[in-house]
DNA sequence: CTGAAAGCGCTTACAG
DNA sequence: CTGAAAGCGCTTACAG
């Protein structure tokens, strides 16, 4: 009888729950149900002879949890949610690798949520999301995690969550500030010691964090060093290559000709390309340019350019691994330093 | 009594279900809660005002079923997952978005699952992946979708699939082929009508199914115009900016040089780009390029780089809505066509 | 067409 | 430190 159950619960491990059920384990181990779950569950209260004798015995019979099962149970999935409404695709797959590194091995995994910020009842579909899926917790990323009606519904819905942002707008054990400035700090630093001093700039528009964040510290960091930009030489863009192209030809019209452009993203860089190209202006000869994102296309246009690159990946995992830690043991995710990564696109004015 | 316990499941339905439990419903409606599972469940053996009556309460409750709880007694939980090894990541976000639209309304969440199909031990990944999980089925991205050892693996612990090829490679009801071959017979026939004779092919790996898929429409609708490509004209790239800015040099070191050169992606198109401008000659003036993904990078080229463009969206809506469909219903998706998206990059030789 | 019983694989709350 | 009972919210298998 035993050996018959064992021989189901066998047949049963190789196409479906991959190793038994907990009674498997503790019928095999000679304890009951309740020392093997604690023993998954990491309870201090077990002998340790017993611990090893079950651990072992888990790895032997290569039984995992089920997580549908144990969801039920506690009332919360095993489930992580990404929500996000950002454009940039690398960004987003960036993300996600690293949240799943930083889940690896919990028993845990991703579940994506695009959305649009735009939209009204967005905040309704994350919610649906959220509560209908029991989520363990969710990743916010740029721009959704500057919204704080939507962090207001998840707190209600006592739904864990981890922002990501180019500066802290929350407690340090929920946040990741991306310190955009920094990287901002750097481009203007490098131009300057270029020798550039007729500089122009494009933001993005001025509602979104990481433009406030990137300008403020591309302004400060050159007047530190004794620039300071007229407001000629500062055009509000929309994020997008069009507006790149748009602005690009009002900085250029300028007299006398801005002799470097920073863009606080990669997709406004190019259009500054195309609009250089089409004037005959030659890069970086007669126009230095810097970029933001470190996008994939950065390495691939011509000449290469040179842009802010944040670590992501790193990023995705500290966010996991900030939601999976307990209260107690949750901390400030390290500093999160930008860089820019000098390509072709910049030299010494002539 | 009655009014009490509504009251505590509605207190309940804020913070964690979102609207009670299938008892509740059972009680309102003053039916057992099989009957109310059966209304969920879409199960014909329902009265009909039974059924009207119950569906009414659980819109107006809010009543949203336990994925886990349904999952748990199902032995199948309601997640698809997908699996990608694909480095374009608009491919990626464009495929979930799609995917999600063709789980809209289903109670069904995208599980995402990167993995390196290189390592040896991938297969495995992807296994524990589906078995601890229960996934419902898997969405198979190129190139993991070729990968025959994977797709056996899946067969036999009982998991459904959909795969996404160039070129159909299964029963119908576990396809969506994208018929590569269609997008190259345009860019061919596209080059041949511009008047092009010389002309250079950049493959990708001849391992890859959308390379040979790709390669063999190209130069067949080549030679129905009667246009056969010397052996010199054709040359393996890795599907890689390097790789093409290297292929491009052999190509344009030809004598007499092509004056169109088609790269199998876009990646590969933008090396092209580099190498002739290094060597100044100037797009489409000198030589014609077309590439093949439409990536985001194709209209941020300078000038924009013409490009086949696969409906990426429609085909994760696709694969979601055919595995969420019954053995019966099941039934091949409908023919995608790619199709070249013409910009700047062309014109006639001169 | 409808329902009472048993069970999915775990955990919580309570004893000991 | 360990376990028996009850329960999480659903469904299957069996009756009627």
């Amino acid at each position: 009888m035993t050996r018959r159950s064992r021989d189901a619960s066998n047949d049963t491990a190789a196409t479906l729950s991959g190793g038994g059920t907990i009674n498997d384990i503790a019928r095999l181990a000679g304890v009951s149900k309740k020392t093997v779950s604690r023993v998954i569950n990491r309870s201090p209260l077990v002998q340790q002879d017993t611990r090893e004798k079950i651990e072992a015995l888990i790895r032997e019979v290569g039984y995992v949890p089920d997580p549908m099962a144990r969801g039920l149970a506690f009332r919360k999935s095993f489930l992580i949610g990404m929500v996000y409404d950002n454009p940039n695709a690398q960004y987003i797959v960036n993300m996600q690798e690293g949240a799943l590194a930083g889940l690896r091995g919990s028993g845990f995994e991703l579940v994506v949520h695009p959305c649009d910020s735009k939209s009204e009842d967005y905040i309704a579909g994350v919610r649906h999301f959220v509560v209908q899926q029991r989520l363990y917790g969710v990743i916010l990323v740029p721009r959704v995690s500057e919204d704080s009606a939507l962090v207001e519904m998840l707190n209600q819905v006592g739904c864990r969550y981890a922002r990501i942002a180019a500066v802290s707008l929350d407690e340090p054990a929920r946040m990741i500030a991306t310190n955009d400035r920094l990287g901002a700090v750097e481009v203007a630093n490098y131009l300057e010691s270029l020798g550039h001093r007729n500089i122009g700039l494009i933001t993005g528009p001025q509602r979104y964090l990481s433009t406030r964040e990137r300008s403020t510290g591309f302004l400060q960091a050159l007047s530190k060093r004794g620039i300071e930009l007229p407001a000629t030489h500062i055009v509000e863009g929309g994020y997008t290559f069009e507006s790149g192209v748009a602005c690009a030809e009002r900085l250029l019209a300028l007299e006398p000709r801005p002799t470097a452009i920073f863009t606080l993203n990669d997709e406004m860089a190019a259009g500054v390309y195309k609009t250089a190209f089409k004037m005959g202006l030659s890069i970086p000869d007669h126009l230095s340019v810097v970029g933001f994102d470190d996008s994939p296309m950065a390495s691939r246009l011509w000449p290469s350019l040179s842009s802010v690159r944040l670590p992501i990946r790193d990023m995705g995992a500290f966010a996991a691994a900030m939601l999976l830690a307990n209260e107690g043991d949750a901390r400030a995710a390290p500093l999160i330093a930008p860089h820019l990564v000098v390509r072709e696109s910049c030299q010494s004015p002539r």
